[in-house]
DNA sequence: CTTAACTGATAAATCAGGCTTATTATTCAT
DNA sequence: ATGAATAATAAGCCTGATTTATCAGTTAAG
């Protein structure tokens, strides 16, 4: 059987005239005669009972027909999917993301970029910079937003956010009665910062600004999420540098102040494999290239993350 | 697109392999690497990477894949549903039904016939024997449930019951006192009847029954269901006579009595047209003959009906 | 009753396109 | 470098789907 029978039956059962059934599917009578029969005979079963001028279903045909219809109905979507598959509008994509960009971007990108691609599904994966690079190599996940630098060269990356690093520290500490403190005064503090091996770069830059202050500072707890660390801080554990959209997580017992000196920025990316020539990337990249200008006319994000995200499917 | 594309793809899908998979199909390996490049042409839509030495899936192909295995199950059921139908094992039949029926062997069939084909819809229809006649001939019906006789000679039956009529009188009527009652002491009882439109032979054979007993039977209220009759006794507008099946309505205020005399049988047969030759009814016969020569060796169906009767289904 | 129109099946010829064999191009392993 | 493996390409064949022409049975009108 060949999907050629199930077209023309159709129509046929539609019409039950073979001359204008023929017609509608742009054919001879005679060959549509010859496909119902050889069809009626591979089936082993009358569908129609020609009466010399009357055509009718019999029982059997007319539940055939219902089959029939359904089964060109899936032939459309299979054909669909493929299409769409294809132009990147369906499938799974799988994005990593650090825990700081459950502060700035993550909430506002998830929520719109599930409205413009419902038929996407999204898949949620956390990680630091480095171990994101690692996933996109091994190919778990197709995007990561992260914080370069990223190391080699065979990543495309867009950058989305670029913001300063800003102390956190105790409200009860005498420094939170300032609006803005200055590198110095932050000689003695005990310090809470993110380890070294999750951003070198960071880490050196910061190293570095306190060496030109004139001291080498006091490392009381090394982390790796930001949000411990400010959680670290509101526990009176020392004072801490995060990123500016940090201020999102409002948090009793902790204060955040800028620096009077100009601090290192940080950059928040999106990046992805340069030979990862999928369809989803293709609109992916798109998306973000409004997401990114949409940005520039509206305020931060301050939506909490935890409806967003979802755990893996377990297959 | 036909099924042709669909199965090579499928099967190349699952061996990854061109030549494994044109071996497996019994086609030569161009015929395949052919089939599949005009399948891709068609969608515009690349579903698979090959490297020369690798074969793998784009994933468009993936989800492609999974629809194309739908499709191809829906074909298969396609199939079997005509040749099911075809030998009579899934479809609609509509029974119509007396509704003496309701205490004799109505319930036991519709039961076991549910068990034999659970894919055939039993649709349910009461009317009286004449009713079914007309139903029977418009195609409202496939199959009746009455008593004959029917009229008229294009008709197949299969009888199932013969049984006596029985009489019924209220329990606190004199005669119920007695183990049987002979018809002669009937003569100065208000009779409660069926209708002579409804059954003319039986209604005839019980007025002849009288007058050899030497009376005219007085009639109070002319009745068409017999559980009706019955309802009528117990509320002591007068006696009836029933078959002997409805003794399993029980009922309070009632009581049936055998008669002396040798009643008049009744018949319960199926009937259908002459000219049906669906192949429902093929099965549908066979069936029947297991079920009357079943119903010799075990004793009468006393379940209540109300489980069965469905409401027409509203299309 | 005859005739004409209509309709589906049949016959024969044609033609598209799917299949086969033979060959090439490329990659991978030895 | 060489040979095995593998998919694509080329060319011819052949099945089978389609077309045209015709037949046979049915219905309606004259």
């Amino acid at each position: 059987m060949e999907l050629r029978h199930l077209r023309y039956f159709v129509v046929l059962a539609e019409e039950l005239h073979f001359g204008r059934a023929a017609k509608r599917l742009h054919i001879a009578q005679p060959a549509l005669s010859q496909q119902i029969m050889s069809l009626e005979q591979q089936l082993g079963v009358t569908l129609l009972n020609r009466n010399r001028r009357r055509v009718s279903l019999t029982p059997a045909g007319a539940l055939f027909l219902e089959e029939a219809q359904r089964t060109l109905r899936q032939v459309a979507r299979t054909e669909q999917v493929a299409v769409q598959a294809h132009q990147g509008l369906v499938g799974q994509l799988t994005l990593g993301f650090t825990g700081a960009t459950l502060y700035n971007i993550l909430p506002d990108f998830v929520r719109l970029y599930r409205e413009r691609f419902p038929q996407i599904e999204l898949i949620l994966w956390e990680g630091c910079t480095e171990s994101q690079r690692h996933a996109l190599e091994q190919g778990w996940i197709d995007v990561g937003l992260l914080h370069p630098p990223l190391g080699d060269g065979h990543f495309r990356t867009e950058m989305v956010l670029r913001e300063s690093l800003i102390l956190v520290l105790p409200e009860s500490h005498p420094l939170a009665a300032l609006p803005a403190v200055s590198i110095a005064q932050l000689a003695d503090e005990p310090f809470v910062l993110f380890a070294r091996e999750n951003g070198p770069y960071l880490h050196s830059q910061v190293m570095l600004l306190c060496e030109q202050a004139g001291f080498q500072p006091r490392i009381v707890h090394e982390t790796s999420p930001q949000h411990t660390a400010v959680g670290l801080v509101a526990a009176g554990i020392g004072v801490s540098f995060v990123f500016e959209s940090m201020q999102n997580l409002v948090r009793p017992g902790v204060v955040y102040r800028s620096i009077h000196e100009t601090m290192p920025e940080v950059e928040t990316v999106f990046a992805w494999r340069q030979d990862n020539d999928a369809p989803l990337l293709n609109t992916f990249h798109g998306f973000v290239d409004d997401f990114v200008s949409s940005m520039k006319h509206t305020t931060m994000a301050n939506a909490t993350m935890h409806d967003y995200i979802l755990p893996t499917p377990d297959h």
